[in-house]
DNA sequence: CGAACCCTTGAGTCGGTTCAAAGCAGGTGG
DNA sequence: CCACCTGCTTTGAACCGACTCAAGGGTTCG
């Protein structure tokens, strides 16, 4: 318990750490990186099924994924979610509260994670004399905007097919950019889960990936997923309906 | 041509700019509006139908418009295209730029309309010295990720009367904080557009309409909306099916 | 006055949901 | 170590909400 304690609250030293590139994506030369030291997060072990944070609940900081798995959603008076997105290694969580000062999403550990926590306002502060640390941050910001467009034109737009294609295709890509297989990978969330992110059931979720499998496009095998045929199912999105 | 010309390259004042609460909603001093005078964007008409960019334009300035109304859209490969807003005066249009360095969407006038141009480099280089600026910057793109999550969930989860009845409460809400009847407007789009961004077709659209007035829920004359009973349509959200 | 565009309404269809049942791990406690 | 959960997944059959196709009416603008 105690030493879990030390461990949780280590210094994090950004200009050491293997996700910077995902994390700060462009432009640090090694002096700027130093100075990023002073940002000074703590690391912090989050166990699957813990939230890191909640609905409503105080914004001070944001969190980088130093790996792991982690959903964040949104809920309904009416007590139902919707899954806005799935997070893993280098991901920045968080950037939604800014705006509000409380957050205005759940996020749940899919698999004990471990995130960087980076106090807003010192990042905030840092950034004013650090032109290459506020460019990243504008730019993850925009990113995000922009990928929500595409979720919003996946859910707006396509069926259940090109959906399922889709979520494939960018966990693939998003594995692929991380250093891991394009080709195979272990799910980390439910077939419920990936169903309200995407805005379907779960039986459809299930039955698509059956349908998938049977067309020799994907194997399953429970949560393992292999893409046999990636090509088919860019083909698959290229024409919708 | 050539007084127009003269208009539209007008330097715009943000000290003495009637938008500013809605533009830069906290925190600005006299003297800090002096200093955001020298953000010196140019005023640009644009007429009803006309771009204000389109979807790999090169980024350089972001918008708020002045008066007026615009869509966003994004387009699908294979000629779709998927409606990702509605902007009116006092709005920010193109942060999702930020990220690529080019537009990732088209902007549309759907009316005549007047914008301010404010160069992206030089907002960004003000904002290092104006920590107040920064921090508007940065709520007004944290607060477009946490609405565009809000719509994921409509597109994701709700029915088609849902749908409508958030998007004319939205639409309410909006021209209300803006000094303008929350009870009846003019909308700006055509059926097939609020269909586009709300994930049905236009037919639905018009059915829905028809619906809620036999209903006595609001009253529609082509694009002139009243809301007859904004707490039944406020009922009609608080339980998802 | 005609053409183009937008909106409304009806009838039939279909993709995805709902409801239901059963199989399959993985974990726990007796 | 086995029995029994509990949670997740698969599959089938019936149903329904939104889509598709089609026709007609209204406005605007040249």
């Amino acid at each position: 318990m105690k030493e879990d304690n030390i461990l949780n609250q280590l210094k994090v030293v950004c200009s050491l750490c293997s996700l910077r590139e995902l994390c700060l994506p462009i432009g640090f030369g090694p002096q700027e990186l130093e100075q990023l030291d002073a940002l000074a997060g703590s690391k912090k072990l989050v166990k699957r099924g813990e939230y890191l944070y909640r609905t409503g609940s105080p914004f001070s900081a944001i969190y980088a994924i130093r790996g792991g798995f982690f959903k964040t959603s949104v809920l309904h008076e009416d007590g139902r979610e919707h899954v806005t997105g799935f997070h893993m290694m280098g991901d920045i969580m968080g950037l939604d509260a800014i705006g509000s000062g409380a957050h205005v999403c759940d996020a749940v550990a899919l698999e004990t994670s471990e995130i960087c926590e980076i106090p807003f306002d010192r990042l905030s502060e840092l950034s004013m004399c650090m032109p290459v640390l506020q460019q990243n941050l504008h730019r993850i910001m925009s990113r995000e905007i922009a990928f929500d467009h595409e979720i919003m034109l996946m859910l707006g737009k396509m069926r259940a097919e090109e959906r399922l294609a889709a979520f494939l295709l960018n966990l693939s890509q998003r594995f692929s950019a991380r250093g891991y297989s394009a080709a195979s990978f272990q799910l980390r969330m439910t077939r419920e889960e990936i169903g309200s992110y995407l805005g379907l059931k779960l039986e459809t979720v299930s039955r698509t990936f059956s349908k998938f499998q049977d067309e020799g496009l994907i194997a399953v095998q429970k949560k393992f997923i292999e893409l046999k045929d990636a090509n088919a199912l860019k083909r698959l999105l290229g024409s919708l309906a």
